[in-house]
RNA sequence: GCGCGCUUAGCUCAGCGGUAGAGCACUGCCUUCACACGGCAGGGGUCGCAGGUUCGAACCCUGCAGCGCGCACCA
């Protein structure tokens, strides 16, 4: 039998497991095996961006997954937890950019052209794009990983274009002009996920106008961007106001640019809030999505106002895209920068004596999720796609055939379903997919190089769209590539082979589990499911389980630039991956946002310290009766150490207690993993390594170990390795490295088939509770607890008293029994107790002022001759008496209501009447012990 | 504005119809041969507020308040 080292060295233990499970191919998912007696478990991971490390949400997210992953090995199932990394476009390209720039290696990205930053980005990709990979590995992730992607390979490549042609023919992918959400930092379009909103302290400006029509009548318009009025075409009032309607079609002159102060009309717009500010809303089409809109349906009821006026109204827009304003918005504005012209529009208003007033006002404004500054509506040229399979993705969670954990986010799930936008899905960087359309330009038009959103309709004359580029000369590709999640949306089987029907596919599609944050639900988990259904007619796995955030002791959420947000290498560093695995764990419960304490984590790796020494204690007791256990008979069997080693004539309350309570812990776990109550699942463990089996259990049975009978020795070493053989296996999902540590430095390992825990512990079966046959078998009762927590009760008191009267040594005890002890209990008692001695008489007649105590085996006397504080005594015993008597009233008197006992169910009244006598019969003990005292 | 979540011991959270719980923190004692990353004992809560249902409510219902988060074209 190998012998455990004193201490536990994680850092060492948990590389050496993970290459070894690495070369032992323990992770790899084998479609061959998948059986009906060996069921599939597959889960896809979210795959983080290639240029990311890995954070707390992570290390949360990707526990989850393990945990789900491991057990499902131990139920026998073949497992296939897919692993891989997101191009993740915007966001890495940015990273690379900065970092070029930085280093001084560009000044801009045109410096090295779109080929050239593009090789960049994979030259990166290749170098770093491992780092998370590797980090995941220190986690002790069990994914397949010589199946990692990566959304950029070629044949995911493939993936995407196969989809982007197939939408196209069907008609849900067009191009168009609208009004998009535009990034003047990235200068790209961004999907309306993408923009995240925001509260602000802006200024309300108010400026007034006077009608050109009637002289002397003015009206105040109430804008919190006043750099773009040379950019408004109109004014719009609601025309049931009647402060206003009169003016609709009449015109006002506007104030900027100053050297260009054209007519607007009045124009009539049912949308128009006449309760907010002043009624009057001023039109700028091509810079606000709201007024695009008005001027849109304008346009298409092509109402009373003159044609002349509606091309008036034509969009103007009055900025580059950079944000910059341009000549447009006049010569004292062009070139500022748009806060900047702000401020400066300000100015120009009041020059003029058109500024009527300035107010400080809130308001929420979009903002570009990746660089953090304020978007702008822009209108432009983009792709966009009507979403697929819509209705079987909206029911399939509406009728509960996919499972959301915790099902509120199905609600919110449904609601987005409900109000879809056709989504934005190109992009004007260049690390991405690469649009497969391809224009073939018309001779004679527009210059080459011009951006396609700034194509008008003469420019092209032909479009391909294919996977395969078009034969034939000049045709020119579109420049833009697809939003990130335009191929993350595929992940689940473009990850598997598709579209070739492979066994991987086949065996493991749809996938058992998703683990997600909530915050991606409409970015990912939502078009997962539409393409799900779009490209393999099936749902894309069958639960979502959404965690929490993390966040930090302020409840602040974790981010870089506040920088509360703890390294996990580090905390992995100085507490083991076990330890902060365990206790982030504990600290998420379903469905709550998690406070990220470190706390926690130091309570993970003390966990798994008392882990290590409790097997280390059961060593050491190793001079007789231990054998590596198991056997075939006993694997299938799922427990260990039956038969051979317990002989149930032998077993001991205690015995029978923890083995009840091992029952218990079980069945609690098992159920909390299926309902993924992971935190639960943690506390139970906790409760009974730590409280039932350490602090009682192990206690206990020093009275066998510290005795001379070998027989009884050997059988309690038997139900210790049964109770730890069952726990290792219990808290592998939680703490792979240090069960698997211990599984084989204990030997648990020896003699089982490779596939069932030989080789390592997560193949071993996953324990089940006892069923009534065995639990008969061992001549167990449940009823078999009481014996033993009556007596821990007992020792309790007998502690408590001690403690009372500050004895700090070991002092003889005397027990007046109530009951015929077994001279076995007896010894545990003493034990327990630390008595020296403990005596037991039942006609033991105490000195007056003897501290006692009343418990399920009798009374407890703590001797203290010459030591007697008896003021002591009888303050404490008269607070007892107190509290008893409190608790005394209270059911005497719902028990003489007949209220209560007409109406209460016969269980409940019985509980009641036995409180009653039990209160009771406390009472009179302690009147009793009163009057002894004096 | 609509929707969702939260409000229980100093802190983080369990409990969701029948005698208020855990971990951490705190106090006292213990360097007893598995573990001081430990052991033992203890203090601490009118369960956000107000109504209602019930024999009985932290738990169910209604309203309110505070905090947080989504969604929403309010200039």
């Amino acid at each position: 039998m190998p012998e455990l080292d004193k201490t536990y060295t994680p850092a060492e233990v948990e590389a050496r497991w993970y290459q070894r499970w690495l070369d032992d191919k323990c992770f790899e998912a084998d479609p061959a095996r998948v059986s009906e007696k060996r069921p599939a478990y597959s889960i896809v991971i979210p795959p983080p961006n290639v240029t990311g490390i890995l954070t707390l949400g992570h290390v949360l997210n990707n526990t989850i997954q393990d945990i789900l992953a491991r057990r499902a090995r131990m139920l026998g199932k073949e497992v296939l937890w897919l692993p891989g990394t997101d191009h993740a476009g915007i966001a890495t390209q940015n990273v690379v950019e900065k970092t070029l720039k930085k280093q001084g290696v560009i000044k801009h990205r045109d410096d090295l052209g779109r080929e050239g930053l593009v090789a960049k980005i994979w030259e990166w990709k290749e170098k770093h794009g491992g780092i998370i990979i590797e980090q995941l590995k220190k986690l002790g992730a069990s994914c397949d990983w010589s199946r990692e992607r990566f959304t950029f390979d070629d044949d995911y490549n493939a993936c995407v274009m196969r989809v982007f042609v197939d939408l196209y023919k069907k008609g849900l992918i067009y191009r168009g002009k609208r009004m998009v959400n535009w990034c003047p930092s990235s200068l790209t379009a961004l999907s309306d996920e993408e923009v995240v909103m925001k509260a602000q302290n802006a200024i309300m400006y108010h400026f007034k106008v006077e009608v050109v029509e009637e002289p002397g009548t003015w009206l105040t318009i109430a804008t919190t961007r006043p750099e773009v009025i040379p950019g408004d075409t109109a004014i719009a009032v609601n025309p049931k106001d009647e402060r206003y309607a009169h003016l609709i079609g009449k015109h006002v002159r506007r104030p900027l640019p100053i050297e260009n102060q054209a007519l607007l009309p009045i124009i009539a717009d049912e949308h128009v809030d006449f309760t907010f500010g002043t009624g009057v809303l001023k039109v700028t089409p091509a810079h606000d999505k709201a007024d695009f809109e008005i001027w849109a349906r304008l346009r298409i009821l092509g109402i009373k106002t003159q044609n002349s006026e509606l091309k008036s109204m034509v969009p103007i827009d009055v900025m580059h895209p950079n944000g910059t304003l341009n000549e447009l918005a006049g010569k004292d504005l062009a070139g500022m920068e748009r806060f900047a012209a702000r401020k400066r529009a300000a100015e120009l208003l009041a020059e003029i004596g058109s500024l009527v007033k300035e107010e400080p006002y809130q308001n929420n404004l979009g903002y570009s999720e990746r660089a953090d500054v304020p978007i702008e509506s822009r209108l432009s040229e983009q792709w966009f796609l009507k979403y697929p399979s819509v209705k079987e993705s909206q029911a399939v969670v509406a009728n509960g055939e996919m499972k959301f954990h915790p099902d509120r986010w199905a609600k919110v799930y449904d609601h987005w379903m409900t109000g879809l936008q056709d989504w934005c899905i190109s992009r004007q960087v260049w690390w991405g997919h690469r649009i497969p359309v391809w224009y073939r330009r018309n001779p004679a038009g527009t210059p080459p190089g011009k951006h396609p959103s700034n194509m008008d309709d003469a420019y092209t004359v032909e479009i391909h769209c294919d996977v395969n580029p078009p034969e034939g000369e000049d045709w020119e590709q579109d420049p833009d590539v697809l939003d990130t999640w335009f191929s993350s949306w595929l992940w689940p089987f473009a990850t598997m082979g598709w579209p070739e029907k492979t066994s991987t596919l086949k065996a493991f599609y749809p996938t058992t589990d998703l683990v997600t944050g909530p915050d991606i639900i409409f970015f990912w988990v939502a078009r997962m499911i539409m393409a799900g259904f779009e490209w393999m007619g099936e749902l894309p796995f069958k639960n979502v389980y959404f965690t929490g955030i993390i966040r930090d002791k302020q409840g602040r959420k974790m981010s870089k630039s506040l920088g509360n947000s703890p390294d996990p290498l580090e905390l992995i560093a100085s507490y083991s991956a076990d330890a902060l695995r365990f206790g982030i764990m504990r600290s998420a419960p379903l469905g709550q946002d998690i406070c990220f304490d470190e706390k926690n984590v130091e309570l993970g790796r003390n966990f798994c310290t008392k882990l290590w020494n409790a097997a280390r204690f059961r060593q050491m007791q190793s001079s007789t009766g231990f054998q590596p256990v198991g056997s075939d008979e006993r694997v299938e069997n799922s427990f260990y150490g039956t038969e051979a080693e317990i002989n149930p004539a032998l077993l001991s309350s205690d015995d029978k207690w923890i083995l009840l309570r091992l029952n218990t812990a079980i069945a609690e776990v098992s159920t909390a993993l299926e309902e993924y109550r992971f935190s639960d699942a943690t506390a139970t463990l906790y409760r009974f390594f730590w409280s039932e089996y350490c602090d009682w259990y192990i206690e206990a049975s020093k009275a066998v170990l510290q005795g001379s009978d070998e027989k009884r020795k050997a059988n309690t070493l038997a139900v210790i390795d049964f109770v730890l053989g069952h726990t290792l296996r219990l808290f592998h999902p939680f703490m792979p490295f240090i069960t698997e540590e211990l599984w084989h430095g204990m030997g648990f390992n020896a003699d089982l088939p490779e596939n069932q825990g030989g080789k390592s512990i997560m193949f071993a079966p996953w324990p089940k509770p006892l069923d009534a046959d065995e639990l008969a078998h061992f001549g167990i009762l449940p009823e078999d607890e009481k014996t033993a927590n009556d007596k821990y009760e007992a020792v309790n008191l007998g502690r408590g008293l001690k403690s009372t009267f500050n004895i700090n040594k070991r002092v003889r005890f005397v027990l007046k029994p109530s009951q015929e002890l077994p001279d076995h209990e007896i010894e545990v008692l003493r034990i327990l107790l630390n008595a020296e001695p403990l005596d037991v008489d039942a006609n033991y007649v105490p000195t007056k002022g003897t501290p006692s105590a009343l418990t399920p085996l009798g009374t407890i006397f703590l001797p203290l001759d010459g030591l007697i504080d008896v003021e002591a005594e009888r303050a404490r015993v008269s607070k007892e008496i107190a509290k008893v008597e409190t608790e005394l009233e209270k059911v005497t008197a719902k028990l003489a209501d007949t209220n209560f006992t007409s109406k209460v169910p016969q269980k409940v009244l019985d509980e009641h009447q036995q409180r009653k006598t039990d209160w009771q019969e406390k009472l009179a003990k302690l009147q009793e012990m009163m009057a002894a005292l004096g």
